[in-house]
DNA sequence: ATGCAAATTGACAGCGCTGTCAATTGTGTC
DNA sequence: GACACAATTGACAGCGCTGTCAATTTGCAT
């Protein structure tokens, strides 16, 4: 049969309580008893039963990731968080569990509604863009699960982590200026989404110090997905000017534009130059290899997840963590001839 | 406070235990009463505290999908089949939780135990490569574990899904001769993973089935990753009478076939016919978009899952299913001229 | 030694549900 | 209408752990 607690107990000569305080590392052990106690736990490999120790604590062990399916459907960036998410998770005995959750619809917060009554989460991992849907944040917050969010757009009064998208986007287009191009389009993403103001953002800021006036038929918009890329695309080329240079604002959108600039017989990065963001590993396996801003996905959904852990384990307060970017400049990219 | 069982069941006017036979679909009830009960929970908003029916039923609502992340980072072919299961454990209100587990390592039966002994899932979906480890499959019938496995070698004896990939790797090779092509190569997976022996096994039928004695230089061996597809065509381009079309064993190989093509200066179709194997998303995001063997990821991670729940949720012994391939004939393979 | 506060430990109830088994009600037969 | 039998319902204990609070031990100043 399964080793209990109280089996345990017994073999280590306390009462279950006890055993139970060093399972749960709480403070008010000696030394001498915790070391008895582990030993015994570690003799006979006891392994708490989550369920028990879950109705009793009244609390879960469960960490839910939510993300959006709308527009994301498998894609490898959120794989990425999620593997981080779940590393952090691993680390402290915690359970992760991964939840889609469509934002679209006016029932969206009945929904989250759902989630946590139907799993308890004890907290909650946030993605772009479910990060600032309002709604959502009030009722986390009413509901008191904590929770932390992976690149939100308010860096203050949240914790998880996030990147200086701007200053990011407006080095990889100053590298853009660096090579000659002055004329510079960007294709840009779902505009309420912050990933897509903050590129955008970057980007006017980088053309703006270099003098250039912003012609507003450079900037069009998508949806990032590689299909999205491919219609912004035809309709820059489309233009009497013609761009020398495009910055997608994800790697999907700057496939879809590698795509059309083959379409249209524009050879890259001779003819055109493009460079995208996220660093996914389509980036690479393009030809030419894609230039781009790599964001470390994975250690994100781990640092981020770890801020969390802080709070659910009572250890701190949890921070917003500032993670680096690089431009990652491969072969997509050319010097202006 | 919380809407418990009990509080239920004043409401319809019955004991406890009745309620809990309509919550857990049993039998035994009078269609009366479990209207009356259904009602009720209905009115009240009941949702059942997963912890106290796992304690007290000593089960876990948890299906565990298993995968090997040696050669798998955030494959998007896993991405896919991870929604499938996910939606068929929502449909039957189980958890789903994401497990990485590597392959390598002698404790390999170890970390199995561990994920077992501390989640307890009520069963189990393997993906490959894992769905085939012999020590593994023991284990988990000696915990009379259920698991219900997507694409495993053995047919027999076996519940979940798989699909007819040795005829579709030979329908794909078939078209590449009715292009005209004769020599063609084959880009093979990790050799023991049954993906690449059916996939190989097909390459060989259709060429046997033209007259084509095989040639053995034009079967590499990759490692189903796209580097190990640039590598493999390398070495193909290297020889003396180079192939006229590549089929590889999956499309991230393909697409390193057609990075190394175009480092070369061959371009494809004109130079090369290149097709792969799964339709991830990058095939149809490559220029050429990539003809390839359509490999219904998601619903094939759905149907697995659905037969591992028919078991756990005792309606039945569960089946292999069997799924459908389709050619999509794309712009990276053409006739040879 | 003595007294007192602080640190450590334990007794016990109960978290919300289901398994077991007994009690009750309904159904068909002659 | 009485009987056997099946279908339905309920009483009760207990799953394995933790919260509460009381009991005991320890450390330290006097």
């Amino acid at each position: 049969m399964r080793v209990r607690l109280e089996d345990v107990a017994r073999r280590a000569g306390v009462s279950p309580k006890t055993v139970s305080r060093v399972l749960n590392d709480e403070a008010n052990v000696s030394d001498t008893t915790r070391q008895r106690v582990a030993a015994a736990m570690e003799a006979m490999d006891y392994r708490p039963l989550s369920s028990a120790r879950s109705l009793a604590g009244n609390r879960s062990f469960l960490v839910a990731m939510l993300y959006d399916n709308n527009d994301n459907p498998a894609s490898t960036y959120l794989a990425e968080i999620q593997d981080g998410v779940l590393e952090a998770c691993d680390a402290h005995r915690y359970n992760m569990m991964v939840r889609p959750l469509r934002m679209r619809g006016d029932d969206f917060v009945r929904r989250l509604d759902a989630v946590i009554s139907d799993h308890h989460p004890d907290g909650i991992v946030l993605t772009p863009p479910i990060t600032d849907y309002a709604p959502l944040l009030k009722r986390l917050r009413e509901r008191q699960v904590p929770f932390a969010s992976v690149s939100p757009m308010a860096r203050v009064g949240n914790i998880g982590v996030a990147m200086d998208e701007q200053l990011a986007a407006r080095t990889m287009v100053e590298h853009l200026l660096s090579l000659g191009h002055r004329r510079i389009a960007h294709v840009s993403g779902i505009a309420d989404h912050g990933a897509s103001r903050w590129r955008l953002a970057g980007y006017r800021e980088a053309m703006a110090a270099a003098g250039l006036t912003a012609d507003p038929k450079l900037v069009v918009e998508g949806a990032f997905t590689f299909a999205s890329g491919v219609a912004a695309a035809r309709q820059l080329f489309a233009l009497k000017k013609r761009p020398t240079a495009v910055f997608a604002a994800n790697d999907d959108m700057a496939s879809g534009v590698m795509w059309a600039a083959h379409e249209r017989g524009l050879k890259v990065p001779q003819d055109l130059s493009v460079c995208g963001f996220d660093d996914i590993p389509l980036a690479s396996q393009l030809w030419p290899a894609l230039t781009t801003v790599r964001q470390p996905s994975r250690e994100m959904g781990k640092v981020a997840a770890l801020q969390l852990l802080e709070v659910l384990r009572g250890r701190g307060n949890g921070q917003m963590m500032q993670m680096p970017f690089s431009l990652e400049l491969r072969n997509s990219t050319s010097r202006l001839s």
